[in-house]
DNA sequence: GTGAATTAGTGAATTATTTCACGACTTTTC
DNA sequence: GAAAAGTCGTGAAATAATTCACTAATTCAC
């Protein structure tokens, strides 16, 4: 059996995108594929993507590649693709309406069910088809609910990410510059849309020939 | 001086998020600062941020931590906040309007100057005052601008590409699925929402005490 | 002024990740 | 059915990044 334990983070980091990759060739109607096709496609060196397949067993066939639906079936499982993960969404701005509107569930195991906002001309209203209720409703709202997408004005991040916690939440999806503080069963992810465009130019000027991501 | 091809990428990744936080110690009017307590507030080990430091001199005192605007200062020419960088949005949509709205200029060197949609009805608007316009003026209208952000669909993702590398850019903020193609001297950082919050699902689930990231 | 406390900078160790390169096996070609 | 081509899985090497732990310098308290 897979030891979880053992499966390095960068490796982790990659899951989604092999798993996206997949489905794109599943729905594409591809039955195989090699680590170098995959590779050119997805950016990632071919003797990376087999080694993190390796992780989780000999997935391969030599001389032939990989079968598409049996990756696919595998990584389903092992991403838990089968049961919908459900997220709240706090801050119905710019950025959040976005999401609110990105398809997350196709081809993904997460769905927004509820959204939330201070502004009472927000709540009430359903965007992309989620009800947007006012934050005040948060404790009451948010059900068994355990992960949070972040996309409140900075000064919001702290103060709001403790209610969330106090509320049962063990993971956010943090895009407000604040570096929140969350105790160590929380996890955060941060996205900071400044800090990446800011990092691009910083690359673009100092490391101008190589490929990194 | 320094070597910046001497200094490691994960090091360059985090100097945005080093030049945000002193600059808002800065506004705080706190003039010293301790790597402990930069540490603190970041959540990068103390030992890191010395060392991240290091690598463009001893920009520290012993027994007594960092002059926040010597630091501030430092960091404001390494990472040319001096001079802005021109930036043009493609693709007004959800998350494009969000990238017109946030005000990036502040505390950042890189400004939107224009945007580009294929949809009439927004041809012509403003957007957070930027000008909106349609994408077949592209070619005549970017000028000497050399980083995009894209933010269209993801089929259009690789043919846009295509277009605006021919038009001279050199950096591309990729936040559609597709991981598109460009030749080596073209830098992409992609960041994939869809990825991001599987990602962080998938994490919560697979290593619930450490603090990543 | 003196001793205690603080803190940067860094050599060395550790840990993490990527990449090379090759054996073993499969498929393809003719 | 034999030879050629393709491809995985992986040990080992290389590279990258983090962290430990200590020295030397400075500040702080009194």
């Amino acid at each position: 059996m897979v030891n979880y334990n053992k499966i390095p983070q960068a490796t982790a980091k990659r899951l989604p995108l092999y798993y996206r990759f997949l489905n794109n060739l599943h729905i594409q109607g591809k039955d195989r594929v090699s680590s170098k096709e995959l590779s050119n496609a997805m950016k990632v060196d071919s003797a990376t993507i087999r080694r993190d397949f390796s992780y989780f067993g000999a997935l391969g066939k030599k001389g032939y590649g990989y079968n598409v639906d049996y990756l696919l079936g595998f990584f389903r499982k092992t991403l838990d693709q089968d049961e919908n993960t459900p997220v709240v969404l706090i801050g119905v701005g710019n950025l959040g309406t976005a999401f609110l509107n990105y398809n997350f569930t196709k081809n993904n195991n997460t769905k927004i069910e509820k959204a939330f906002d201070a502004d009472p001309s927000k709540v009430g209203k359903k965007i992309g088809n989620i009800q947007v209720y006012h934050v005040d409703e948060l404790e009451e709202q948010i059900g068994d609910i355990h992960v949070a997408i972040l996309t409140v004005p900075v000064a919001e991040a702290q103060p709001m990410a403790d209610r969330l916690i106090e509320s049962g939440v063990k993971g956010i999806l943090n895009f407000t510059p604040a570096r929140i503080t969350v105790p160590n069963d929380v996890r955060v992810h941060h996205i900071d849309l400044a800090v990446e465009l800011q990092s691009l130019v910083y690359f673009m000027k100092h490391y101008p020939l190589e490929e990194i991501e």
